[in-house]
DNA sequence: GCCAACGTTGGC
DNA sequence: GCCAACGTTGGC
């Protein structure tokens, strides 16, 4: 099988690609995600070596701002057992983990953001998850194709 | 701030 | 297992 793409959404008031860009080594784990969908990708489906778009959600100016390449899997969220962490959840243990994350580190970060309005437009991303109506994923599959054809807006 | 759409919870 | 009520997401 091979690699696959994502696409990751963050709102930058709580963790932008700047934020990740200041990060040590540029690496960060993704964590948070409290969806059980989403949570299956991350535990079944993300491989080392996936990329991901960074996605700037919940703000001025929905976009795509950057790549972002997956170097670890399969670890446990654990921010799910810190009753002080805003992703605590009673029903996860240490033993018995509910919520998974992985570790990305920062490719790229664009010039110029893919905005959500200029996705839209492209008759060929028509069909793609994050346009579609009610979505509201914060972890979405990017096939090959849609990930070529919005490298090619850039 | 509104609201459509969706996910989760919990009573039955 | 159904489904109403509630909470959350996220664009506008």
């Amino acid at each position: 099988m091979g690699l696959n793409y994502w696409l990751m959404k963050s709102e930058p008031d709580t963790f932008s690609i700047d934020d990740l860009k200041k990060s040590p080594k540029q690496v960060t784990a993704w964590e948070g995600v409290r969806n059980f969908q989403a949570r299956n990708f991350l535990r079944d489906q993300f491989q080392v070596g996936d990329l991901a778009f960074f996605y700037h959600s919940s703000c001025k100016v929905p976009a795509i701002v950057g790549i972002m390449e997956v170097i670890r899997t399969g670890l446990p969220d654990l921010t799910a057992c810190d009753p002080k962490s805003p992703y605590y959840d009673p029903k996860s243990s240490m033993a018995a983990p509910r919520w998974y994350l992985v570790e990305l580190k920062l490719k790229e970060k664009f010039n110029t953001p893919i905005t959500l309005s200029a996705l839209k437009m492209n008759p060929k991303l028509s069909k793609m998850r994050l346009l579609q109506r009610g979505n509201r994923l914060s972890i979405l599959p990017v096939s090959q194709t849609e990930w070529r054809t919005i490298l090619n807006m850039l």
